[in-house]
DNA sequence: TCGACTTGCAACCGATTGGTTTCTCAATTA
DNA sequence: TAATTGAGAAACCAATCGGTTGCAAGTCGA
């Protein structure tokens, strides 16, 4: 299946288990003791993460550590970017308004 | 219904509708000439993108132009922060090994 | 070798999603 | 005034989602 990394990160518990791994590499059954849902459900969540390319996995013995990818959340950013241009502008044409309103006082 | 903006820009379909309206306010029906869906369906988006605060309506007579609420955004800048802090921390370790086996040539 | 542990996978279930068609209503225009 | 237009609301539908339970397989320690 085709998975998307906006479509990942918009489950709440996901962007929970991503903080998490973002910090250091876990294994599922240690994740799933920060949740309510069972170890299984976790593990659904891991696959969608690892099918979008945001986890990768490193298999210790019986022992799979799941790591953040932070490269990956580095798409999201270029996206936001388009919109950072745009409130950047507006807060630098406000900034000159204010300057403008500043000098006439004078 | 409690709508989160996480899921809001899920949807490719609300992502390019968010793209469109960053640049100018636009009607539904407006909306609707640039994707193969009905008009009905880019409403039902509408509708979930204006439950999440991330667009506003105008009403001018029988029309009603959308426009996007650009602030909404830096949520989603805000969540990413902590990330672009590990992978500049990342980048800036690399620099440093780099710089150090540049020494070492010497 | 055997029992315990870690994990992934499959089947199932109710809720939600993204789309459609149909309808109603208010605003415009002929 | 009557016809047209722009838009939201409701009912419906198939597909997907997030969760569960149950099971099979590989790994570890006694």
């Amino acid at each position: 299946m085709r998975r998307d990394i906006f479509q990942a990160i918009a489950d709440p518990t996901r962007r929970a288990i991503i903080a998490l791994i973002a910090l250091q590499a876990m294994t599922p059954n240690a994740l799933a003791e920060n949740f309510h849902i069972t170890r299984q459900a976790v593990s659904k969540h891991l696959r969608i993460l690892t099918e979008c390319d945001l986890v990768k996995q490193e298999f210790k013995g019986r022992e799979i550590y799941y790591q953040l990818e932070i490269d990956k959340m580095k798409e999201i950013d270029e996206w936001i970017e388009q919109f950072r241009k745009i409130w950047e502008t507006r807060f630098n044409q406000l900034d000159d308004l204010l300057s403008t309103i500043k000098e006439q006082k004078k």
